[in-house]
RNA sequence: GGCGGGAUUCCCGAGCGGUCAAAGGGGUGUGGCUGUAAACCACAUGGCACUGCCUUCCCAGGUUCGAAUCCUGGUCCCGCCA
């Protein structure tokens, strides 16, 4: 055990990478260091040992349109990996999401068009790049090989046996409360493990709800005798909620596409409980003690922006926030909302429900309950109709962050 | 193949002939509080140019003064037995 690696110090920047000259062993220490499992005990260090360019292996099925910040956690360890001198396999899983995955308890989840998929394939690689080191890196398309022949797959079936597979957490959970199980879903697994074989991942990166599915790709790379690989699992992010891991199901996620005023605002809006897992996971440090919650949630926030965009639109975004959620200013720029101007009384309700894409009964609630402003002013109840004149060129504004200027005008068109 | 259970508003889930636009929770929204779009508290949450009207409880018929609730026939789902 070096004490180096146990008493890394945490600096508030990102870890420095570490040499590649590392010894195998401090090398896995170092990779494993904020991972939950490295399994078997002690097959990283061997893999490393051989003293080659690993291949390190990650799918991603490309069902949703961005990469969200959960998922970068375990790109950027495998970031680390390729600063260490390792390939990274980075599996774009065009087949397993044309065919479906019907997991979660939902089975109405549809099946992507393929000018979708192929859509989403494409950002998905772009927005890993923004973490990965193109220099080494391999994409593949598991449709390369998952179009298999009847004979093939039952190969591949054969291999783990139906109890096998229900010992995984969640399907015993299913059948524990008679929740369904596709023989598709069982499949699952099995076809991520070929991936392994195909791609002949030496290491296999996953959250930690994946390391059923990157154990039996052990198994399988055993039985297509293959040499097996070594298995890393990451720390789930939590959600934007508190509650529940980061995912597009749920969502409570920050997507890395989205605008820096998104990312800003929702980064802000975690709890103050959820501080230090995203400090560690995300920028590999702990929250600075001196700072309160919030101030460190704006740090946080900072520099996630800085990440996906660059330190400008940091903050600039932080400014913006800063103006409309504490000075409880209007924000530089607003959509407009257009008033016929052959109407001489504005009705508020249309007005809003126009403005901010919700139904007229929203916006009487809104009225209602003191939730619209015109040029800061809170608009009572009372009146649902304003001579539009008095209207024109005012801020409309709908609880705290949305906004809009009126605009009394004839019809276009 | 046989038997049984189920489909409710964004989600989960009550309801079992009127008092149902439909309990409760979650989510979401608004308000309060706040150095935060944290936490906490309160209220709201089908639609409508809305003191009232319209359309809902898988679908299609039917019974009834009256149906989310009863009947018939579909569709889909689940479990048990084979």
């Amino acid at each position: 055990m070096h004490s180096e690696v146990r008493t890394e110090p945490r600096p508030a920047a990102a870890a420095p990478p570490r040499p590649a000259a590392a010894s195998p062993h401090e090398a896995a220490a170092w990779l494993a260091r904020n991972a939950v499992d490295s399994l078997p005990e002690g097959a990283l260090e061997r893999k490393l040992a051989e003293g080659r360019p690993l291949r390190v292996k990650l799918g991603i099925d490309p069902t949703a349109p961005d990469i969200h910040l959960g998922f970068t956690v375990v790109l950027q360890k495998l970031r680390e990996f390729q600063d260490l001198g390792h390939i990274v396999v980075l599996i774009i899983g065009d087949y397993t999401a044309r065919v479906g995955d019907p997991s979660g308890r939902s089975s109405t989840r549809p099946v992507l068009s393929a000018s979708e998929i192929d859509a989403n394939a494409r950002t998905f690689q772009e927005q890993a790049l923004a973490v990965l080191d193109s220099e080494r890196l391999e994409v593949r398309f598991n449709s390369e090989w998952l179009d298999m022949t009847m004979e093939e797959l039952f190969r591949l079936a054969r291999i783990p046996t139906v109890g096998q597979l229900l010992e995984r957490d969640d399907f015993a959970k299913r059948m524990a409360s008679h929740t369904p199980i596709s023989i598709l879903e069982l499949l699952y697994p099995l076809l991520q493990g070929y991936d392994s074989v195909a791609t002949r991942a030496d290491v296999e990166l996953g959250g930690t709800d994946q390391k059923f599915n990157l154990l039996l790709g052990r198994d399988i790379q055993r039985a297509y005798g293959v040499p097996e690989q070594a298995v890393l699992t990451m720390p789930l992010l939590i959600g934007t909620d508190g509650e529940r891991k980061m995912g597009k199901s749920f969502g409570n996620y920050i997507g890395v596409t989205e605008p820096p005023d998104e990312i800003y605002g929702k980064t802000l809006s975690i709890r103050d409980e959820s501080l230090g897992p995203w400090y560690r996971l995300l920028l590999g440090s702990e929250p600075p003690a001196e700072l309160e919650p919030r101030d460190a949630k704006r740090a946080l926030a900072r520099a996630l922006v800085a990440r996906f965009y660059d330190q400008a639109a940091a903050d600039a975004a932080e400014a913006e926030f800063d103006r409309v959620h504490i000075h409880r200013q209007a924000p530089e720029e607003m959509p407009t909302v257009t008033w016929p101007a052959d109407r001489p009384e504005v009705h508020l309700p249309a007005l809003l429900a126009d403005a901010f894409g919700i139904s007229n009964s929203e916006a009487r609630r809104a009225l209602a309950q003191g939730g619209v402003k015109l040029d800061g002013e809170p608009v009572g109840n009372g009146a649902l109709d304003l001579p539009a004149a008095s209207l024109d060129g005012k801020v409309l504004q709908l609880g705290k962050r949305r906004f809009a200027r009126v605009q009394v005008a004839p019809r276009v068109g």
